[in-house]
RNA sequence: GGUGCCUUAGCUCAGUUGGUAGAGCAAUGGACUGAAAAUCCAUGUGUCCCUGGUUCGAUUCCUGGAGGCACCA
């Protein structure tokens, strides 16, 4: 039976060590599920594998795309589900390791079908918020889709802007896409967690703030200021170094920024991957052969 | 050594003309269907430095002490 290992937990816990580990003992190749790493111009602050680590398995999606490339779960899924069927053809199992619960899920679960909006729709929906403000935005959702309006988080600019795009771009309502049934996956899969106490999370998502800009962030994000608006920039440790080129802060605070966000985005993604109970979770200390062990009881178990 | 000011949440500080207290930041919890490292929502954690006194009641007023800062010697 196709096996996919899956590991997720959050920032700097120690997911790609073990990702290795694990590709090493079962001769798998590694899909990585980081909305982040695949863009080739942001490397260190997105923490992709070393060159070293890499070589010591095939990785995919990993710095394949540029930041000047539009990218998003829907192409993702699409991407990483063709990539697993061709690589189930020769590998009994596949690791997956996840920072991103969105995009862990759209492989695992998958997403709804929704037909590809053009951009200038999403431009053009910016652009009234900016102008109009939020509220007009959500009556007109109301008008145009009541179930989304009851259902989702209205003062989410984003949530709003979404629906109304769809509802705008294609002939129907956002909420006629959604909750349809998916399409089964045709492989077995083993959810795996990391985590550590707060404290120590903290000290590590710290401690890797700091090597990255002894490994050259500031260059790093010097080389695509630029571009800062691009989605792909907007992630943490270029944002804040972007507020201090602007010089709006100093780089002392923009590397505390980094860190505190870094922290944020670290607690965001425990909420996301603890309400899976099929995750099964590990301190981030564990023995390999522990882990090992667990997926071994977990296979025999289902077949 | 003397004089003055300060000591309240993890930090910076407000405040109570005496009825045990609140802002910002930090922190914590949560949501999430093509922006997701994005975006959004919710939450106040406390020997009010210690001691004694006055008072029905002291974090607040008074005595003494400790620590800090400034100035004078």
């Amino acid at each position: 039976m196709r096996q996919l290992i899956t590991i997720v937990g959050p920032t700097a816990i120690g997911k790609t060590s073990l990702s290795i580990e694990l590709a090493k003992h079962y001769n798998a190749p590694i899909i990585s599920c980081d909305s982040r790493q695949f863009y080739k111009e942001t490397k260190i602050g997105t923490a992709v594998p070393t060159e070293e680590e890499q070589a010591q398995a095939p990785h995919y999606f990993i710095q394949n795309r540029s930041i000047f490339e539009d990218y998003n779960v829907g192409q993702f899924e699409r991407d990483a589900l063709k990539e697993i069927e061709t690589l189930f053809e020769t590998n009994d199992v596949i690791i997956l390791v996840g920072g991103s619960g969105l995009y862990v899920d759209a492989v695992l679960k998958g997403l709804d079908y929704f037909p590809d909006i053009p951009p200038r729709i999403r431009e053009r929906l910016n652009l009234r918020l900016k102008e109009q403000g939020l509220e007009t935005l959500q009556l007109e959702l109301k008008k145009l889709d009541v179930e989304t309006y009851n259902s989702i988080a209205l003062d989410n600019p984003h949530r709003v802007i979404r629906a109304l795009e769809v509802c705008i771009g294609s002939e129907n309502t956002y909420s006629s896409y959604k909750n349809k049934p998916k399409t089964p996956r045709n492989f077995n899969t083993i959810k795996i967690g990391l985590n550590a106490e707060r404290q120590i999370i903290y000290d590590r998502i710290n401690q890797r703030v700091d090597i990255m800009m002894e490994d050259g962030l500031l260059e790093e994000a010097e080389m695509v200021y630029p571009h800062k608006a691009l989605n792909a920039l907007q992630t943490v440790g270029y944002r804040e170094l972007f507020s201090y080129f602007d010089g709006a802060i100093s780089l002392d605070f923009a590397i505390e920024e980094i860190k505190k966000n870094t922290r944020r985005f670290a607690k965001r993604q425990l909420t996301w991957f603890q309400k899976d109970k099929e995750t099964i979770w590990f301190d981030y200390l564990t023995k390999v052969e522990t882990i090992i062990q667990s997926i071994e009881k977990q296979i025999s178990n289902r077949s």
